[in-house]
DNA sequence: GTCTATAGGCGGATAGAC
DNA sequence: GTCTATCCGCCTATAGAC
């Protein structure tokens, strides 16, 4: 048995965490939401957690070190920078559609992290960013982009995945593969017919 | 004089409300600090306004009545679907430019109206939408645009101008109307050269 | 490891002097 | 119309019984 019950126990109550602080924010949610959610009294939480800051730690970071992580596969990944890009923008979507609440928490909520994990948090999210645009910027020198300006493609299609943990439900006539194409093709190819 | 002093004095708390709002959130935002902000005790501001509630509220309902009454507008002009829809995203862009921290406020705190306007705001929201996905489906229909799922399109082109409010500083090297063609360049045309 | 009880602080909002 | 003082409730976190 590698996970201990109180390990367990632990990654219950990050989850259900993940869950409300999505739908009512840090700030509006309180320990005794979080434990009447998971079971329990607030107090016997702290017998698996050291705080509600540590709780959105966990979180963020769990949902950071995934994205830098993937990016560097992606980065050594033999393929066209449009290739990249698109595997990048799955990446996102699938992360999404796994697990929506955390990375809604480490979307919005990143803010309420005490120093100093505020700014380590900003760092790698901005580590994550120059290597996104570098991939941009890339393709724009090897002729397979047009010419636009690199900050504002990263930042236009670094939101336009962002609204899809707002809107996306599995079962509502489209699936998370169909979600992908479309997205990708607004954003590669454009909404306007060529020609 | 149209405006008496009571009703400056009620703007100037308004302003700073949504610029607090928007860094610490509406949980975030006491009104002690908001009171600091402005310059007077906290008591002292419910001279001027009823409750913190109200305040999200008068913030949320400007930015979507602003945003009702310009797609009424856009929708009467004789041009095509694809010049209204770069009158839209124009739109999203000089709102977020000119009254961003009402804007960001709009996007993320409107969760915390209190019954009965959060019901209101979101059927506000729903029928922005129904207006901008209806522009989009006849636009395909026309054979202007390519024919993708029409909520995707309409969430991607949505959320896609929300991080100019995070990212956008005027003198940063880029003008507003850079910013808005690179935005419509990526939108419209596609990040990937044709051909 | 879960509970009850509670400490200690901060929240929105009001009362009443000036 | 602004202030000081304050009410009262909810917050996170801890103490200590079991």
């Amino acid at each position: 048995m590698l996970k201990t019950k109180r390990t367990v126990k632990r990654e219950l109550i990050l989850a259900e965490a993940a869950k409300l602080f999505k739908d009512r924010g840090y700030g509006g949610t309180s320990m005794r939401d979080l434990a009447g959610q998971v079971g329990m009294e607030a107090a016997s939480m702290y017998n698996h957690i050291r705080s509600k800051d540590e709780l959105l730690d966990s979180i963020c970071f769990r949902i950071s070190d995934t994205y830098i992580s993937q990016l560097a596969q992606i980065q050594a990944q033999a393929t066209s920078y449009s290739g990249k890009i698109r595997a990048l923008v799955r990446l996102h979507i699938q992360l999404m559609v796994e697990d929506g609440a955390a990375v809604s928490v480490a979307n919005h909520d990143w803010k309420y992290l005490p120093e100093p994990r505020l700014s380590e948090f900003k760092q790698a999210r901005k580590s994550y960013e120059r290597g996104f645009a570098a991939l941009i910027e890339a393709g724009i020198a090897a002729g397979e982009f047009r010419p636009v300006n690199v900050s504002v493609a990263l930042f236009t299609v670094l939101s336009a995945v962002r609204w899809v943990e707002l809107w996306y439900r599995p079962g509502r006539g489209l699936t998370a593969e169909e979600l992908e194409t479309n997205i990708i093709t607004v954003l590669l190819g454009g909404l306007e017919r060529p020609g």
